[in-house]
DNA sequence: TGTAAATAGGATAAAATTATCCGAAATAAA
DNA sequence: TTTATTTCGGATAATTTTATCCTATTTACA
């Protein structure tokens, strides 16, 4: 469903944002080990986000990723994808169609239509904060 | 959602089950123009489906792919899928995670349980036949 | 029997995605 | 001011996916 890059960053941003309600900065190394990344190419990943201000970096020692502690409710998955993937998820046919709309649809036009509005909307409307409260409460888990 | 081989799949067994029920077999040429899809790559992936028996090919002059009649309308897309792509679509966790269920659910888990089996119950109901007629009918399109 | 028309299948290439490496730049602290 | 730590960013490599090419095999038909 989503590319490799974007997993490692939804994971990444919410432990960014779990630290950051305890005032804490993380390092790429340890958030890579958090979430069972690549290191190298988590930093990538973060690169993006950082640029996107989904995430904040500081350089240097004592430095490392954080996320505004007020902005984390506010942050949807959506962002995230967005920043990483592009509108590759819910634009574009699901049979690959250049041209897919109520007028000239794709065989499956239709059938999809339930399912990506839903996947639409739970991107559009899940947001950091409850995603790192479960982690917090153990509920739910970011690696195995 | 699909990888572009499965796009391709399911676009060429349409446009088989179509002609199938017109008793006229189809060569891969007049597939890849149909569906727009490379000639040599739709090769690879018509024999998976030959393979996997939900079509049918003859070899030598006058051959081509074609369906049985008789089973065209219990084809699911499922199985056009499965065949292609392996089932990465449904099994497998929305983040990565090895381990992910309702005991160890990612962080996603619960919020994408709904979309997840809407789309496997959508692949598992939906047959080759309805989705040939669109196309008769002029309600869908294969291509552009 | 020979030839043209098809699919089958192995080898290879191109492109995209995933992943690694390394030096540069910034920063805190000794 | 030097050193250790850390992100940044460019270059490169590995892997997977997508795509092409070429030969073998099969078959209909002249």
């Amino acid at each position: 469903m989503f590319s490799k890059a974007c997993e490692y960053g939804i994971k990444a941003s919410i432990f960014i944002a779990l630290k950051s309600y305890q005032e804490k900065r993380v390092s790429l190394k340890a958030i890579a080990k958090e979430v069972a990344s690549p290191e190298a190419f988590t930093a990538k990943i973060l690169q993006d986000l950082v640029r996107h201000e989904i995430i904040n970096s500081v350089k240097g020692a004592h430095g490392g990723f954080e996320i505004d502690k007020n902005k984390i409710s506010s942050i949807k998955l959506e962002q995230i994808v967005y920043a990483i993937d592009g509108n590759k998820i819910y634009s574009g046919c699901g049979l690959g169609l250049e041209i897919c709309n109520e007028l000239h649809p794709c065989p499956v036009h239709e059938k999809f239509k339930s399912i990506r509005s839903e996947l639409k909307n739970m991107l559009e409307t899940t947001n950091l904060e409850e995603l790192a409260l479960d982690i917090k409460s153990g509920i739910s888990f970011l690696k195995i």
